[in-house]
DNA sequence: TTATTTGGGCTTTTT
DNA sequence: GCCCAAATAA
């Protein structure tokens, strides 16, 4: 490679690269200027995230001023670990003069973080209202409903697709850059017969976002991908940074490519790193394309560097890893390779149901610890977040704490979601679904007295000035004096941030404590996003940061659990990405599962479900047990029933391929009569036997 | 007009 | 098991 053949030694905070990483971290920094386009193709485990924590110190050192430095990663969990890492680098080269350097790399964050923020800064250019709330998914789908009962498609003759269904075509539109009859296509057949009416419908949700003066995800890169078409504001802005520099790049969709262009079009000073074989997000438009035509998109191409050598598992775990993704139907790159060698091959393990699945990860996490594997070091990963919910029950049981990723939020529940909403309208008393929520709270009123005060809000040159002045609901009485209070007194902001969020939870707790049965439990957890609220400078900052980042895991306890607490992870595979651990367990490895059977529609689905296994076998460092469940109990009767269904290990690990695995049954084969007959009962189709169950 | 009940349809992954 | 819309009760 002619990029290594630099005669000069390599700095010292360099020499534990390998060549291919230096080449990446050296690639066109002389004097810290932006160089030449760079791709960064890096397997799994090829220390990626080291490299491009090196990459931006070895910029910084040689000149580059970090303040001028963009960059996006996929969450701000990922960004805040890479600005730690270049920190300490920077320092240890720099000395201590260098921890102001790595504050001043401000501008890391995820695509939306940073479109937030550029778009209130452009605000005024863009004609928008610098004051824009957020709506996260829900809010949005929220809204989508409103329109969507507002044009009268909530009654038609045969049913209108739901406001979930609705959300996720007209996403797919914005993101895939694409018509709505596109976005259709195969993934919702359904709807083809609505294509008119969505476009009726998606254009009135656009105006209604904007008469509230609201935006939802998919805005913020459209709006911002909207600005950049303007040269004169592209310009503008992409000279505000030398280096921009992308992660995960194969998981980003056409809008963010359009953007980076748009910023970058000779594509000078930006990097972008990632792995096509790890591409997982395609229900969210992203596409591989991006990565694989990066290169010739510029001239001359951008550099293309690869990183094949895996620093994280042993030989055993890549073999079988390496197995799974080289029966893909289309490859783009290449074999990872280790020196970890282990004569440990990866289990595959043969339980009975769930409820033994949950026992052997158990018995085999405790057994892990005995070693001195400390919780921490250990996940369970599986495909969808209700699958680790006997688990889940088997860990509280037994006490072992456990702190889950993926699936449900802590900002998904109902009173977490009443008590923002109070705060998002006092910040925009336009936005209608906050509004709409919030007076819905109050004993008498309903969507039709909420409404009417919405409107006459809604269209007010001052609308705190309507909402104090609008006639009450007529049965909502004394509490409708106490809304009005507490939304003057938070608008007033005399209380002070956070100050305001005990004047906003004394309101609610009432109404909380009518409307739920389990009180207490809700109140923790609203005493908690207080102490949230008290990390932030202000409630604009608040909202904006909880929306677009939202804390990602629950606990079985209250709060969150201390830092020097153990505690064992569950996660989505989706949110496994770019994790590691030492011991890895993969529940349900069957097909109906991997791949769960909403993802068997297409072959571009199904090889989706397969890369899929391959990230979530990759995170394993010494040990990774796959366990298939050989009996599910269907949902839908009492508790006690027996009614169930057989599946069969999943299609993404064939007979030739369990050469790579050490196979067990657990428990050790015993004479049950239980655990014989379920071997010798015949294959069926799991999912089709779900499915029929609802006909 | 609001609150509650009932019946039918769908059920993933996330910024 | 959850969401939604229509029906029914207060």
């Amino acid at each position: 490679m002619a990029l290594l053949d630099s005669t000069t030694a390599p700095p010292g905070y360099l020499e534990a690269l390998n060549p291919e990483q230096r080449a990446a971290v050296e690639h066109g920094a002389e004097g810290g200027a932006p160089g030449a386009p760079l791709l960064v193709i890096a397997g799994a485990g090829s220390g990626k995230t080291n490299t491009l924590a090196h990459r931006v110190a070895h910029l910084i050192v040689e000149g580059a001023d970090p303040r001028r430095i963009l960059l996006m990663t996929f969450s701000r969990r990922a960004a805040s670990e890479l600005s730690r890492r270049v920190e300490r680098i920077a320092r240890r080269v720099l000395g201590e003069g260098a921890g102001a350097l790595a504050d001043a790399l401000s501008w890391a964050g995820t695509f939306h973080g940073i479109g937030a923020r550029l778009l209130r800064e452009y605000a005024e250019q863009l004609g928008l209202d610098p004051a824009f709330t957020i709506h996260d998914r829900e809010d949005s789908a929220d809204l989508m409903n409103l329109v969507r009962h507002e044009l009268g498609f909530s009654k038609t003759e045969t049913r209108f697709p739901t406001k979930g269904a609705c959300l996720a075509i007209y996403s797919r539109c914005v993101n895939a850059e694409c018509s709505v009859e596109e976005a259709i296509g195969h993934a919702y057949p359904w709807c083809s017969s609505w294509v008119d009416e969505l476009k009726r419908l998606f254009g009135a949700y656009v105006e209604a976002k904007q008469r509230q003066n609201v935006l939802d995800y998919d805005d913020l890169l459209l709006y911002w991908a909207g600005a950049v078409a303007h040269p004169e504001i592209a310009a503008d802005m992409g000279e505000r940074f030398d280096h921009v520099l992308v992660d995960e790049y194969q998981d980003t969709n056409r809008l963010q490519s359009t953007i980076l262009r748009a910023l970058k079009p000779e594509g000078r000073g930006l990097t972008v790193v990632g792995d096509d074989a790890q591409s997982i997000y395609s229900f969210r438009a992203a596409t591989v394309r991006n990565i694989l035509d990066f290169p010739s998109q510029f001239s001359p191409a951008a550099q293309v560097i690869t990183l094949e050598r895996n620093y994280r598992s042993t030989q055993p775990i890549l073999a079988a890893a390496n197995g799974v993704i080289g029966l893909a139907k289309e490859r783009f790159t290449k074999n990872l390779w280790t020196e970890r060698a282990s004569g440990v091959r990866p289990r595959l393990v043969a339980v009975r149901d769930e409820a033994d699945q949950a026992r052997y990860v158990v018995e085999q996490v405790l057994e892990k610890r005995e070693e001195g594997a400390a919780l921490k070091q250990q996940a369970v990963l599986f495909r969808t977040s209700h699958h680790s919910g006997p688990l889940e029950l088997e860990l509280t049981r037994r006490n072992i704490p456990f702190v889950k990723f993926g699936g449900l939020k802590f900002l998904d529940a109902a009173h977490v979601k009443d008590l923002l909403a109070l705060l998002r309208f006092v910040e925009n008393p336009r936005d209608r679904v906050a509004g709409f929520r919030l007076m819905q709270l109050l004993p008498g009123v309903g969507p039709t007295s909420a409404q009417r005060v919405l409107d006459a809000v809604e269209q007010a040159a001052d609308p705190l000035a309507a909402l104090q002045g609008a006639p009450p609901p007529p049965r909502s009485g004394a509490d409708w004096p106490g809304f009005l209070g507490v939304v003057a007194d938070l608008r007033t902001g005399r209380a002070g941030w956070p100050a305001e969020m005990e004047r906003a939870r004394t309101w609610y707790e009432p109404h909380l404590e009518r409307v739920h049965e389990d009180a207490a439990a809700r109140q923790a957890d609203l005493v908690q996003l207080e102490q949230i609220a008290g990390g932030y400078p202000s409630r604009e900052r608040f909202l904006t940061d909880l929306t677009l980042d939202p804390p990602d895991a629950t606990s079985d306890q209250a709060g969150p659990p201390l830092k020097d607490e153990d505690y064992l992870i569950l996660s989505t595979i989706h949110s496994a990405k770019g994790q590691e651990w030492k011991s890895v367990f993969l529940l349900n490895a069957v097909d109906g599962c991997i791949p769960s059977d909403l993802g068997t529609g297409s072959s571009a689905e199904v090889e989706e479900e397969r890369r899929l296994l391959y990230v979530a076998m990759t995170r394993a460092r010494d040990d990774l047990h796959v366990i298939t469940p050989q009996r599910f109990f269907t949902h839908g009767q009492a508790s006690r029933g027996d009614r169930h269904v057989y599946a069969s290990r999943t299609r993404f690990i064939p007979g030739d391929l369990l050469g790579h695995f050490e196979r067990i049954a657990w428990p050790a084969a015993d004479a049950s009569p239980a655990a014989t007959a379920s071997r010798t009962l015949p294959r069926v189709n799991l999912g089709g036997q779900m499915r029929g169950m609802w006909r």
